[in-house]
DNA sequence: CATGACTAGTCAATTTCTTGGGTAGGGAAC
DNA sequence: GTTCCCTACCCAAGAAATTGACTAGTCATG
């Protein structure tokens, strides 16, 4: 039931088509969540049937034709209950990291450039937040907008992202750092 | 697949039962990873069919005897194979994000008390890891370690480990406050 | 000497997620 | 004018993960 959650919390903010849900949680823009397209459609239907969003039909003239979706009362309902309840603690899971696990039984050279790799992406990621932040924040400074904005929340999880985005690109340049200096002396 | 590499990295450090694994998993103290108990029992199961890990019976006399596995050339080789190859995208699942995008529409109390249950969880983790740091190091210090330790792969994760949680410590304690002075105010 | 807690492991059902397709119209590139 | 990419959505098979059991022996607590 994580992803029925995620897709309510994202409505919520304004309405998506499933197409424009599926942008925002592939690339992870939607910075609390990922899911691929498939997931969501399906998610998408299964919340409609169960009355905690509707779509409504939007008319294009240069492409297909959409629906979007947005929440129903029952559907904040739901989001209350799901929040009032406990979370299950946060867990970890990376192909990169199991990599630099076991780095002393391999050959590090494919695994430096991903590191550098993932240090991009994550510079990249870190741009986009910024931006996003400006955004939302307008033209009050951070201290006041927290303080009496009105829709802190997006806010406050893309600071969230921010900061973990700052550890991926720092953690994985020091670490590829380290491994090519030990490349030189070994 | 990924829990497949990620056992195989986790017993390329020492044996481990599936009892162990299972703790160690389960903490998420393998800070790389996290599964459940049957996800690994099951995992072990297919592995040491797939010979790239063998067993052994260690006989116990004050509790019931375990089999202890270690990872096959073959399995080394998988792994090789593993790190060469493209690492998938990370990707981020996190409840309490989830509720914090909302935030807005719902009673911060229950959420407020989450964020600090987490923040506590993460100072826990972060004097383990601490202390997981000092143990893998011994008595060199860090750069002299990272630059000529043996085994620097599970120092390196350990690493990557304390700088996410000190951002989910710190993000969890500011985002906390954030909410409880808006309580007040509004 | 019963109760609960810890070690050690297994089974099965269900849900969730991923993978790899397929349909269809529009616009741009070459 | 054909090939490619983008928007928009759907289906189904299979892999992976979660959930909730259940067996069985040891040890400590009261």
């Amino acid at each position: 039931m994580g992803l029925r959650h995620a897709v309510l919390a994202a409505l919520c903010d304004e309405e998506y088509s499933g197409y424009q849900l599926a942008k925002a949680f592939d690339v992870g823009v939607a910075n609390f969540w990922s899911a691929s397209p498939q997931q969501l459609y399906s998610e998408l239907t299964r919340l409609e049937q169960a009355g905690l969003i509707s779509g409504r039909e939007v008319v294009q003239l240069d492409r297909p034709n959409k629906r979007v979706f947005t929440v129903t009362p029952a559907g904040l309902e739901e989001l209350a209950k799901f929040a009032a309840a406990d979370s299950k603690p946060l867990s970890f899971r990376d192909d990169l990291l199991v990599k630099i696990q076991v780095i002393d039984q391999l050959d590090p050279e494919p695994v430096i450039a991903q590191l550098e790799e993932r240090a991009a992406e994550a510079s990249a990621k870190l741009e986009l937040f910024g931006q996003i932040l400006l955004r939302l924040r307008g033209d009050l400074d951070e201290q006041t907008f927290l303080r009496r904005g009105e829709q802190i929340g997006p806010y406050l999880t893309c600071l969230g992202g921010i900061r973990f985005q700052q550890v991926v690109r720092d953690w994985s340049t020091t670490t590829a750092e380290v491994l090519r200096q030990r490349r030189g002396t070994s």
